[in-house]
Formats: C-alpha cells, sequence, structure tokens
DNA sequence: TTGTAGGCGTTATCAC
DNA sequence: GTGATAACGCCTACAA
C-alpha cells in the first residue's frame, strides 16, 4: 500500500505539505505542488479513506436501509439514491430489514460503527429510540415521522385515486386488499380507498394481507376469489398483489377488464408488460430514491434545506385491467 | 463517543485490558473481565470499526459490483449475498456499474480506499488489470475467467435447454434473441441455443438486442414480430425480454402457446405470475448469491477451499407459454 | 495477569 | 511556504 509518506519521500517534501495539496488547504508553492502531484500520479496513490475517516469521525458513507431489496418496489428507490450519491462521491452500505426492527437496529448500530454521515431509511419504526438519539442526519424514505426528514409520497391520495377511477369505470362491488398492518404507508393506500368507497354508499369487501411476498401474493388472490366470487373490481395493496390477482382472474376465466376491472399501486416497470397492461397508481420511485439522497445530502452540508418534507404526487396510470371511460 | 478508555477509566483498568475482554484475547482474570463487561454494558460501548480497520488493515466490509439492481435478475442475487454476509458480520458497500467499465473500476478503486476485505463482481471485464492486480480476493458473480473464484450458471446448457425444449414441443421456425454482445452469460445463452438449432437443420431467426432494459425489450419485441411474422417460437434473452414478447405476442392476437411457444431466461419471482405464465430456464440466484458470499467468505479466512469454480446447474421450468408434451 | 507505549494513515495546529 | 507533531480510536508487543 502506498501512503502519503511514500509520496512525501519521493516528493521530498514533507507529508504535511503533501496532505495540503491533495486538499488543496492551504498554501503551497506552484514548484512543490508540481513535485507533489508528480509523485502521487508516479506512485498512484489514493488516500486511505479509513485513516481520513478516523481523524476526522467522519466518512463518505451512507447507510442505507431497504426492507426487502427483492420486492421490485425497491430496487428503483435504491438506484435513485445510489446515482445521487454517486455524483457526490458517497458509497452507500446496504442492508435490507425485513421489517425486523432488531435486525434494522443492528444495521444502524454497524452504521455508526463504521462512522457514516447519514442514513436513509425505509423503516417502520421511525419513532425508536435508535433514531431519535442518531446524531448523524436521517432521511426516512417511503416512510413518515412528524418533522424529521423524509420523502414519500401521498398514499392516502392514491388510496382515493385508485377507488375514484374504479367507481368511475363502473364497479359496483369493490373488493380492497390491505397490506401488511405493521407498513404505514399501505395502510394510507387503505384508508384512502376506504374513505372513497364509504363516500359512494356502495358495499366492498377486503381482504387482508400479511405480507408483500410473492408467495402470499399468490395466496392472497386465490382466498379474494375464492371468498368474493362475485366482486367487480379489485384495488390491490400493490402491484404484485395486483399480478396475482390478475393471474388468478385470467385463470379463473374471468374477462379484464370487462368482468373484473383491477388496478396496482406502485407502477413497478414489469407493470406495462403484463397482458393486459397494469392499471394502476404511480409513485415515481427512481426520483424519491434520488431526491431522499439529494436532501441528505443537503443536510450532510449544512446547507439550508427550505423543506424537509418532501411529498411526492402519486398519479392514475390508465392502461388495460380498467375499462375506458369517455 | 464512547471509546475504549471510557470504559477503561469506569472499570478501572489500562485500555489493554478492556481491548482483551472484547476480543477475547489474552489472559484476563474472571473478577477484571467482570468489571469490564459491566463498564461496557453500562456505557453501551461499540468499537468503533474505522479505528479497527486501520490498525489492522482490514475491516469487515465487502465490495458487491452489480450492473444495475434495478434488473430483476439482481435483487435475488445481492439478497443472497447479503444474507450470507450478514451471518458472518460482513457489511456490503454496493454499488451500479451499468456494465461501464470506468464506473466498475472506480468503485473498485474506493473499495480499497475503505479496506474492503473482498469483493464479489458481476463484471464484464473480469481479466482488467484492476482486478488481477487486486491483493484482495475476488468472487465473479454470474461471470467466469479462467480458474478465478466464481460462481456461476451453465448458460450455454441453457441454451441448448430452451432450444431443445423448443423444438421437443414442436416449433419449427424458431427466433432466438441474442443479449447484448459484451455480456458474456447472453452470448453462452445464444450459443447454446444456437448449437441446437444448427444441429437440428431447422431454419431460425435471430433478433440482436443491445441491453437488457425494459425499454429496449418492448422495441425488440416489437421488431421481431415485424421482422418474422411467422416465427412460431421464441428463445428470449432473458424473462424481461420473453415478457416483452409475450405482451407484443398477445396485442397482435397470437395465441400463445398454441401459435407461438415462448422461452425466457432467469426465472424471476414474476414469471409464474404472468398469464400465460412463462415457461423459463431457471438459474438458482438467490442461491448463486449466497454461494458466491460463502465462497469470499471462505477465501478471506483462508479456509481451504476445494472447489474455486462453483457452477450451477440450470433447468427447464414449464409453464404456460410452451405447450405440454406427453 | 495487567499496563505502557508505539503504530495504523491522515489531518491540522503551530512553529519556523 | 513548509515541516514537526499531536491527535483520531484501537490493537498488540513487550515489560512488569
Amino acid at each position: 500500500m502506498v501512503t502519503i509518506k511514500d509520496v512525501a519521500n519521493m516528493a521530498g517534501v514533507s507529508v504535511a505539505t503533501v496532505s495540503r495539496v491533495i486538499n488543496e488547504t492551504g498554501y503551497v508553492h506552484a514548484d512543490t505542488r508540481k513535485k507533489v502531484e508528480s509523485a502521487v500520479q508516479q506512485l498512484n496513490f489514493k488516500p486511505n479513506e479509513v485513516a481520513r475517516s478516523l481523524y476526522k469521525r467522519k466518512s463518505r458513507l451512507i447507510g442505507l436501509l431497504l426492507p426487502d431489496i427483492t420486492n421490485p418496489y425497491f430496487p428503483q428507490l435504491a438506484r435513485g439514491v445510489e446515482d445521487r450519491m454517486q455524483e457526490n462521491d458517497f458509497r452507500l452500505i446496504f442492508g435490507n430489514s425485513d421489517e425486523n426492527k432488531q435486525k434494522e437496529m443492528d444495521y444502524i448500530q454497524t452504521f455508526i460503527q463504521n462512522n457514516v454521515v447519514g442514513v436513509i431509511s425505509s423503516t417502520n419504526y421511525p419513532d425508536t429510540d435508535t433514531y431519535l438519539k442518531l446524531k448523524i442526519p436521517v432521511v426516512f424514505l417511503d416512510r413518515t415521522l412528524g418533522d424529521s426528514p423524509s420523502v414519500y409520497s401521498d398514499g392516502r391520495e392514491g388510496g382515493r385515486l385508485a377507488a375514484q377511477e374504479m367507481l368511475a369505470r363502473g364497479s359496483k362491488r369493490i373488493t380492497i386488499m390491505q397490506g401488511p398492518a405493521h407498513i404505514r404507508p399501505a395502510q394510507d393506500r387503505f384508508q384512502g380507498a376506504i374513505e372513497v368507497l364509504e363516500e359512494s354508499g356502495l358495499p366492498y369487501h377486503i381482504i387482508r394481507t400479511s405480507s408483500f411476498s410473492f408467495h402470499d401474493a399468490e395466496s392472497s388472490a386465490k382466498e379474494l376469489f375464492h371468498k368474493y366470487a362475485g366482486t367487480d373490481g379489485i384495488i390491490a395493496s400493490n402491484d404484485i398483489a395486483a399480478t396475482a390477482v390478475l393471474h388468478e382472474a385470467l385463470r379463473l376465466g374471468l374477462k379484464v377488464p370487462d368482468e373484473v376491472q383491477i388496478i396496482g399501486f406502485d407502477d413497478i416497470p414489469l407493470s406495462r408488460l403484463l397482458s393486459p397492461s397494469l392499471s394502476t397508481i404511480r409513485q415515481p420511485s427512481y426520483e424519491m430514491g434520488r431526491e431522499a439522497a439529494n436532501l441528505l445530502i443537503q443536510l450532510i452540508e449544512q446547507t439550508n434545506v427550505a423543506n424537509k418534507n418532501i411529498q411526492f404526487p402519486v398519479q392514475f396510470v390508465e392502461r388495460d385491467t380498467t375499462r375506458k371511460v369517455d
């Protein structure tokens, strides 16, 4: 390993001087600078981030905590975060929490032990001590808590939208899939949809699901048609659930969207490639990831941040699992 | 921040002793141990990984480089890696390379600057100097190079399988999608399929695709049916391409699998939820990720590693985009 | 069995 | 302008 000392030796100066030139801090004569730069080049010297981190008590590392990268919604978020962080030379320590508090706390712990300068977390437990006592900035992604920095989308409005569009397209016996109880955004959507359906006065059913996994999506879909065979409109808890529902509906020989309409949530990339393509409530996940990263960077660099709570609008994406209206 | 010094003070011993108990190295009296442990508890002391890393010149960090986490094949791999690493208390610094050599090299560079103890990389450039000169173990994932440690699946056999199954089910005018030229596994599959088709003596067509993105998948699918309208069997370069092809086929009113059969590659989680569900060549991606992590851990811990080149078998998953045979 | 002290690679303070 | 040097928090000879 080539150290600052090696560079200093080769350039015939002290380590202090080398440090000055690589950090562009303090005065240094043009000639010496040249000598140093040349030595840096020849030796291909790259400063040891660990030593830097130790001295400065801060690294260029960011902790990113997501429930499960295997859920197609999250890669978009992750990618948005990464791209933005990359631009400012921050690196990501990444972990899956499985919505498990303990796992999450353990990760936060090791983030700290590694001197990360900020955390982006998609957590169900934002009001835990661990977060509240953190001395570094945290941005909650896809989750909120009071006026803590956060980036999220308007789940409730999304739920409302889904229900409205479904009603506007003539479904009369709607079934709503209620996502996992401990996942806030899932409940927001659910509430939004319920609100609109209550206002409408029409009957509706509810199917509870306990996770966002592929496996559970399939069984929930089966359960749904088994219990509520007469349903003519399904508001799914996310696009995976919707895909499973669509799959099951077609398997049962139902016509989509003529006999059953389906609306998903998220707009994951595959949704438009389904057949029929999936109508859904879109969250701009990539942009949300980017924005979360952006917000965190501002927080880290102590820039004045006008708005620490960034809500993204959701949007109905009309495709082929819903009927057309004039 | 609470340091080892604080613990030492509270316990009334020297830092050396504290170090000994937390690392379980060297002798320490039962009583002193108790005092120290109690102090550690009360102060909630967690050793600073950065300081450790600096001294020992190695961290508990692993670099993970994937082309694009947004491609549904990779989250599985990533998850497998993470789960295994987690078990041994390793953390992941994660980056997307976009199959871009420069980006990749930059990442490797910062991995080193952060004292990572190993790298798992899904690269198209395993024979680059940067990799060859690395002084830490590297495991190539989904890629190979000579006898460098690697975990991959048998792409060529996968391609052969796809072609064989398609022929066995009666397709006579097959079109093969050739994945991106610079991506090795894509070419292996392609070659395998070509081999079998050549042996069969039947005519076939080729569609070249330049990326694995969702967007390109759609346009390739359109191009395919435009150019080779009479095709009755499509071997897609991966499941996304297959999904796009299926989508387009149905849009054109073709009966799947009666008029056109489709076989994908990878078996991403959504494939079984498509309608009709997608027949595909399965790679056990989660297991591959785990195994790569496992191999890397062995390499790091200098265990004798029997086999550094782990090839996973692929497997035809029969679903509904192919016809049934007796 | 325990403590002292030097060093890991870097930065920043303070003389010169 | 430049160079010693003391930190940063931890680990490990070596001495006691």
